[in-house]
DNA sequence: TTGAAAATCACCCGAAAGTATGACAGAGGT
DNA sequence: ACCTCTGTCATACTTTCGGGTGATTTTCAA
């Protein structure tokens, strides 16, 4: 029943518009520039629809990120990750909050996120989700 | 929301900043009209191009995830998370934020937020990362 | 047609996370 | 002795998350 308020509200619009272009026959003239800005606006908006489309329709190229490591100690290394800040990122990485590390570990909150923040700047990441992705990418910590 | 309102206003202010620089410009009088078209027809290429992608969302969206199906589909129906709310759980284990979900998904960060509030529910957590931890536990997501 | 599930969006609020900066102590290398 | 790195802790501030609630619209199957 939607549909068809839908159908009478277009059936409408079709009709004023006839009219109104009925009633502008006369003063066609007059109105150039509005009617060029009109059609151009009209043809552009179907290009970028058009364009739009395009665009949207070839984005399946699958992205095969191999990275089956096993946590390499020397990348830890390579990454200039200290001892603590590894921990910090294995408990992350299983899901712990900064508060819940804070306490397995018998340090302050805040140094937690001392560690957690180095971590991020060496791994140019800016979230513990992204951290994650990462380090399991790099094999800085074991997936799963 | 806000960052609509946001782009919108910048938008707006940028263009009425351009108009008011051609009104001044005495030189261009005479290319008053060719520079309006060349506005009118970037502006609703732009709003085409905008339109496209929103016309095309359920369809290009499902496609930017590419999950090569190492996960195993009875078990996210076993654990009632619908299509969307998988996407989402894919999205958030790379790393990204609600709002990076919310542009990449073409909806607003507060249903992102809606998911991921439904999702945790059904996993049973509190937070994005033991999601991810769980899920990948589970085999609901693709181990990277 | 209708009814349920899914998807969408909004608002509020408190908690958690993240940023920036500074400080201090111990270990280890030069 | 001096310097650097690491680990520790703190304060203050901004941003993001997550929980709770309510609502409308779409979709899909019975």
């Amino acid at each position: 029943m939607k549909r068809i308020y839908i159908y009478y509200g277009i059936g409408l619009g079709i009709l004023l518009v006839v009219l109104r272009l009925i009633e502008y026959q006369f003063l066609v003239r007059a109105y150039v520039f509005e009617i060029y800005g009109g059609l151009i606006a009209l043809i552009f908006m179907g290009l970028g629809i058009w364009a739009g489309l395009k665009l949207t329709k070839r984005k399946s190229a699958p992205v095969v990120i191999q990275t089956p490591l096993q946590f390499d100690e020397n990348k830890i290394k390579e990454w200039g990750i200290s001892k603590r800040e590894h921990e910090v990122l294995e408990l992350i990485s299983q899901g712990l909050s900064n508060q819940e590390i804070a306490d397995k570990l018998f340090v302050s909150l805040n140094t937690v996120k001392t560690h957690s923040a180095r971590l991020f700047e060496k791994l140019e990441v800016n979230s513990r989700t992204k951290a994650v992705h990462k380090a399991k990418e790099l094999g800085l910590i074991r997936v799963n």
